[in-house]
Order: structure tokens, then C-alpha cells, then sequence
DNA sequence: TTGCGAAATGACAACGTTGTCATTTCGTTA
DNA sequence: TAACGAAATGACAACGTTGTCATTTCGCAA
């Protein structure tokens, strides 16, 4: 019946103006008189005119559009999108998103050669694991590319969580409130979150000449954090632990209690992330918690910064904050 | 110093053939001489060349993409993302997101008008709440549209979880094992699956001719479950409680033991999300589990399956699954 | 009323692809 | 070798915008 989509010319007749004035009625509305502007819009809203994307980006050479590759999606990249999606939206872009399908293997070089044939000005990834060309891989000349990842990139802009700084800060926290020494529950082996936060935790051990004890190897999951714990009930030096994440923190802090332990009184304990305050009530566990959020936001920024000149490159850290509630005690007390 | 973007054109005359060939190349590869293939393929490569998404798009008349309107993006929301990026990749559609931002209320008609002026063939809007102009919203007619929610829409096509039948089937299993009665704590008010994990909870007892007691109003926190706990341990009546999410349950379920009580031998409990084990060791919490993947799945095969007949309409429930833990005790044995 | 500069509007090309249809080249058969 | 049909390639228009530059209209002063 109705011609299938409505474009610029059939309102320009319907409004019987020019075609390049509708065009400057959407673009420069002030520099069209009053009266015309509101035929243009009658006719607009008569035929129920849509402007065209891809005319319009083919025109202007650009399309509003960030793109976002997210190599893992987990719970922690909730908070992370937000951040990114509100940027965007402040800064009129929109998210082109694609993802890793589960199973498959892919590098950045395919990652980008993908988001290249999308509608995009620039992009993120969001790399939570190591990919095999994290050395060797080139961003597209033209495409701005910023890479969120706790490793320094030889070419690519990054953006991370200062995991290994947090780990310090709560090694620190422990150390300052005389406790000798810390063990360490860390979460899946291939994580990199866990592997810098195992490494803020031995550099904090080292800097005040500490040897680490054997790091216990968790999966994230509190039943990983419980057997943990029982491991560490029986260590008589154990009097502080840091888990790499909250849930595993609970299953430690059970743990000891079925042991006949009392945290904080008999062994301190850290997590990260501080959520377990949804869960548990009454909680007790200070935690270190990042900003995800804020980290999107970075994120975002620094693609649109680097829009215009995309071979820049930049490293942004965003802190932890240490989280304090009761489950550390002070022994100099 | 070079042109900005290497297009097809430049490639052709590099390689010595025609516009139209390098087309070709792209598009149905097996229609050109396998020599003439390779001196095309070689320019490219020598070039730098990607094909301009705006041009292509303009001339297909569409883009491969499907618009996602996050209105709520919360912990839920990732496995549905999740489901909903397979499917699209499988499908070869990209997915371009926006959001609505933090204190903004946004209506389906604005969230359509904004996605109508990006690249996207059809739409899903996650929806979470009640928005007002949910029932006289219109899609635009060529534009597939398709709304995550559990309210039915009298145009658009809906999915959802059956969280109505999800609390239906909690409830059936308390009183199939013997109990008398089940009390409810809810969700933060204005949440939709809240709303309709209450409505099934009412449904099921009433269908047994059981008068429901007044549900105790939570946030969602583990805290709010605690304080709902502590008014529930005082009802000698209480042998089953339904709270409308784990976090709750967990709440609820320390809050009975503080007040000396049992879990599962003097009250029964089941939690909605079956998350619980993620933080706490040794988990007994029962827990209906909805299949946000597969949800994700659901709705954009929705989409892309409308995409030729965007006014068709359709409701999909997908439905929970109980996990059956130890939290519930049979009282007829 | 006329003339003038500024404001408003319009004609046309261009962005980089793909579809249509015409033309050339190839491999086969007579 | 000529003739033929099929395969390969090419010329050109078109998709719906925006930029450039030309033209028309307007408001105001002389």
C-alpha cells in the first residue's frame, strides 16, 4: 500500500518546500522561518517520517555509535555496562554490542575485524581473560580502541580497576593493625582479576619482607571458600585472610566458625566486592570494593576523547575503596 | 597524508577491474574467476579496505541489528543479555543498546522514537517496571517490537518468564507436603516481578481456598528478609514461608534460627533465583530458578522471526524450574 | 517606491555501496 | 575455424541524506 519507508523528499512535497529545508528543519531548526518549520513538521507527523541512519552516517562519515565487545559476561559487568551506557547517552552515542559466544575462542584481531563491518566510531573491549594476540594485536588505524584490562597494552588505550592496588590496600589494612602475616583464597585460575589481586596481595607481603604462605586456590563460589577455610582453621599462624571475592570471603568466615574459630576475634578476613551485605544480614565483612561503574564511565570517555586522533594511547586506573566494617581485628589493641 | 576511508572503487582500480567485481568479491565470491579473485583480495589487503557499513545498509535497506532499550539494568538482566547476544550472533544480527538513564522516566513511545533513529531492523525492550504509556503504546508499524515483560500488551509481542506460575508451583509444593498456609515477603514495591511472584503466591493459595496472610513488605536485601524473619518467627501458625528472592530467604531464614527455631524442621522456605549457593556454603534453600538465558533466546528469535510481519503478535512464557534443596520438611511423614 | 544587505530557500552533487541490465570473454561443439 | 551458450565482467542508476553554492524573498533605510 504505503510507499515502505517515507523519506526526506516525499515530506519536502507533502510540505511543499524544498527537500534540503526539511533536511535543515531536523539539522539547523533556527535557521528556518517559523511558518515553514511547522508545515515541515505537519507533514512530518502526517506521514510519519523517520530520518534514515544510513543515509544520514554515510553523509556524515561518522555514526554515533560506540561499539562494545564483551569477551566474558559476568555479574560485575552489570555495573560496568551501566556506566558505559550512561556515558554514552550523555555524550549522544548509542552501543553497538557483540559477544564472545560461549565455547568460541576469540582474539582481539577477530574481535575488531567484526566490529569494523559494524556501525561503529569507535570501541571497548572488555577483557576479563587473557586472549592469545593481547601482544601482538594492531587496532584498526581509523578506530579508536580502548581495551579494559588490568594489562598494559603496547599500543591500544586501557582502562582498569586498580586490582592490585586494592589487594595492597587490604594486605596493608591487615599488616597496620598488627597481624603478621596474610593468607590468600583466590578465585578461578584463568581470572585476571584473581591474578593481580594474588599479585597486590604477595608485593604488599614482600614490601614489608613477609614471605607469602601457598595461595589456596578457590572458584569464586562460597563451598570453594569453605573448604578453603577448613584448611586454614588448622594453621595456627592464620590469624588474617584475604578471599578474592565475597562469597568465598562467607565461606571462609563459615568455615572457622564450624571450626570453633570467631572472626574477627580469632582470624581476620577480607573480601572484594562488597555485596555481601545483599545476602547476608547483619553482615560483617569488610570488603574492597571497585567502582565499576565508574569505570565504564572511563571508559567511555577516553574512546571519546580519542575519537579524533585514535592512535593516542592512555592508561587509566580507577582505585578501590576498602569497605570497613567489623570482621578485622586490631592486635596492637 | 591517504584518503580517509579506502572504498570499493579504490580497490578496483588498484586491482584493475571494476567497481562492480569487487562487489561481487564481497557478496557471492564463487561468481568471480578465481584469478580475478585473488587480485582483488590482494588489493584489499595492500589498501587496508572495509566495507562502509552506511552505504551497504542504505542500499539493503537494512542494517543486522536489533535495538535493545535496557529500562532497568540490574544483576537479572546479564544472563538475559547474555541469551539474548547468542541468539543474535547465531542469527548474524549485531545488537545496538541504549538505556534509560539513572531519574529519567522514559515511556515505550520515547524509547521507540529514540531507537527508530539508530540502526536496527527490530527491537526488544526489557521492561521492569511499570511504565505509563504501556497500554495505548503503538510500535512503529515497521519496526518488529518485541517487550520483555509479564504484563500482556494489546499489540506488541511479549515474553517472559512465568514468574506468576513460578510462585504458583512454590506454593504447590509447600502445600502438597502438608502445610497449611504460606506467607510471603515481597519484593520492593514497584517491581514487576515482585508484583507477579505476590500474584501467584495469592492465586495458588486461594485455588485451595486458603485465605492469604498479609505479605511482608522487603527490598530485595538480605536485611529486609532478616527484619520480615523476625515478625515471622513469632506467628505460631508459620510452618512456610515464600520470599521473592534468595537474598530475602537467607535473611528470613537467619533471622528464624536467631529467634531459636529451625530451618527446615519448624518452618519451611523457598527463595526465588536459586543464587544462594554462589555465597553460602552447604546451601539447603529450595529455590525456583527462571531461565533468564533462555528468555534472552526467546525474545529476539521473536523478534527476528517478526521481522518480515512486524504487526504479528505473540506471548511467550518460559517457564522456572524448582531446585530442590533441603529447606522445605515434609509434614505428612 | 526603490535599492540594498541579510535571511531564507532551493538545485544539484556527493557519500559508498548493490541491483539491473548490457557487454565481453570463455569453453565447447559442429 | 566459426558459432554458440554460459560464465564473467562492466556501466550506470539508485538508496536517502547533507554540503556547497546559487537564487529568491524579506525587512528596512533612503
Amino acid at each position: 500500500m504505503d510507499k515502505k519507508n517515507v523519506s526526506m523528499n516525499d515530506v519536502a512535497v507533502a510540505a511543499g518546500v524544498s527537500l534540503k529545508t526539511v533536511s535543515r528543519v531536523i539539522n539547523e531548526p533556527d535557521s528556518v522561518r517559523e511558518s515553514t518549520r511547522d508545515k515541515v513538521h505537519s507533514a512530518m507527523e502526517a506521514l510519519g517520517f523517520r530520518a534514515n541512519f544510513a543515509a544520514r552516517s554515510l553523509k556524515l562519515g561518522r555514526y554515533g555509535c560506540i561499539g562494545v565487545v564483551m569477551f566474558h559476561l559476568s555479574g560485575g559487568a552489570v555495573d560496568m555496562i551501566d556506566g558505559i551506557a550512561d556515558a554514552a547517552e550523555e555524550r549522544g552515542f548509542a552501543l553497538t554490542m557483540i559477544k564472545k559466544r560461549a565455547g568460541e575462542k576469540m582474539t582481539l584481531a577477530e574481535a575488531a575485524r567484526r566490529m569494523s563491518q559494524l556501525p561503529v566510531d569507535g570501541m571497548i573491549f572488555n577483557l576479563r581473560q587473557m586472549v592469545d594476540d593481547f601482544d601482538t594485536f594492531e587496532a584498526p588505524k581509523d578506530l579508536k580502541t580502548v581495551i579494559i584490562t588490568p594489562m598494559e597494552h603496547p599500543t591500544c588505550s586501557t582502562v582498569s580497576d586498580d586490582q592490585e592496588g586494592g589487594a595492597r590496600m587490604a594486605c596493608e589494612y591487615f599488616l597496620n593493625r598488627g597481624h603478621k602475616n596474610v593468607y590468600f583464597v583466590s578465585g578461578k585460575k584463568e581470572s585476571l582479576s584473581s591474578q593481580c589481586r594474588m599479585k597486590g596481595w604477595r608485593a604488599a607481603l614482600e614490601a614489608r619482607g613477609i614471605e607469602p604462605p601457598e595461595p589456596l586456590q578457590g572458584d569464586w563460589n562460597a563451598d570453594s571458600g569453605y573448604a578453603a577455610g577448613l584448611v586454614l582453621a588448622d594453621k595456627p599462624d592464620c590469624t588474617a585472610v584475604l578471599a578474592a571475592n565475597d562469597c568465598m570471603a562467607n565461606g571462609v568466615m563459615v568455615a572457622l566458625r564450624d571450626k570453633g574459630l570467631s572472626v574477627p576475634d580469632d582470624v581476620s578476613v577480607i573480601g572484594f566486592d562488597d555485596e555481601l551485605y545483599k545476602t547476608i544480614p547483619n553482615s560483617i565483612l569488610t570488603s574492597v570494593k571497585f567502582r565499576h561503574r565508574e569505570l565504564g564511565i572511563r571508559a567511555l570517555n577516553e574512546v571519546v576523547a580519542g575519537l579524533e586522533a585514535p592512535s593516542s594511547r592512555s592508561r587509566t586506573l580507577v582505585s578501590g575503596v576498602l569497605v570497613e566494617r567489623s570482621s578485622v581485628k586490631d592486635l596492637r589493641a
